[in-house]
DNA sequence: CTCCTGATGTCAGTAACTGACATGGGAGTA
DNA sequence: TACTCCCATGTCAGTTACTGACATCAGGAG
């Protein structure tokens, strides 16, 4: 038999989840978290970086599948279509891991909590920054790749925001797909 | 004459700006701010939400400057057109009250503080936010409001990181005119 | 059987941030 | 002049996020 229960880290962020939306973010002290998870505070800082973190640890699985669909899109493809498909699988994943009713919680802590706000917008920045690499990494030059990079994280936080604030939500791919479609109608200009 | 000397706020900033530079951000207390301005720390923090809000009071002035811009474009001008010119007057503006050294001191600092550069992401979308609301008021609809907004903050992002790490910068506009170029070249696609 | 590894606990400390209350010049007013 | 109120600042005590140093101890490797 283990020493420890295993899974700490998914404890303590199943515990955070469900203190953030019992009391509040701020009521909520990280000693709670982690007794709640049957560890100390001391272990809660050994998982993550700070108490923000606990709510994000999903955007590492969204940054490899982004730079795996980069990577694996066919030869000639135009950077945009690339850099959007990678964002739908993205959202497809996200569609598939989790439901939306956490979804919703998360989102509402993360809107109504500027630190977590930043600590969001910084996880999306760090998805630009493996974006730009992949697109470079196919031969993109800049500020090429730069730019489609952050079109890439506008598109998809547009869409995000549509699906999750949305009546009848639908898919998120849908609302992603819609954004796309409306970035190039403004760039285009008319026509 | 006054009880108390003036500009309680300017000498927070460059009291923490020099500290900064000296030290590192980590290294400096805001004790230590608040004493090399003649104040304490309680006052530091009526002034400033936290430590990291000492470097970014000057945001107001750029939302300011953005939002005028976009309420007195021509009727009848484009989207992207209105919002690049804006984020161009934006980029024209910190030219014209930042030199160049404490600027590249500041981006210096912001980019090696993963807690600055969160704070750099959530006033670059407040921007964002502000542009969203000049747009719509203008009569864009959504999603392109949204999407032209986010546009602009990435030409914005991607024109400023060049200027500043270029070799011989020139002109901050010259850098973001440059990257809405681009944008409309990998929106386009291959004509 | 022993040693070592590695996840966890313990404990003391720092510094960011907050709330409550005190202070005292300056401006307004009688 | 004398009185009062204002308000920027100071003082102080407290909370909590976060860190470094060291201890513990089940289980695997030899």
């Amino acid at each position: 038999m283990a020493r420890w229960e295993p899974d700490a880290q998914s404890r303590l962020e199943d515990a955070a989840l469900e203190l953030f939306a019992a009391r509040g973010y701020t009521q909520t002290t990280v000693e709670e978290i982690a007794v709640r998870a049957g560890l100390t505070e001391r272990t809660f800082f050994r998982y993550f970086a700070d108490k923000r973190e606990v709510l994000f640890s999903g955007s590492k699985l969204l940054e490899a599948r982004i730079v795996e669909c980069i990577a694996q899109a066919p030869r000639g493809a135009q950077p945009l279509d690339v850099v959007a498909a990678a964002f739908e699988a993205a959202g497809a994943l996200i569609e598939a891991i989790r439901d939306m009713a956490s979804v919703r919680v998360r989102y509402a802590l993360v809107t109504s909590h500027a630190e977590l706000k930043e600590r969001e917008l910084i996880k999306l920045a760090s998805l630009g920054d493996a974006t730009r690499a992949a697109l470079r990494s196919r031969g993109v030059p800049e500020p090429a790749a730069s730019v489609t990079a952050e079109a890439g994280i506008a598109v998809f936080k547009i869409g995000f925001e549509r699906w999750v604030t949305a009546k009848r939500p639908g898919h998120l791919v849908t609302h992603i797909r819609a954004a796309v479609a409306a970035l190039r109608t403004v760039a285009a200009g008319p026509e």
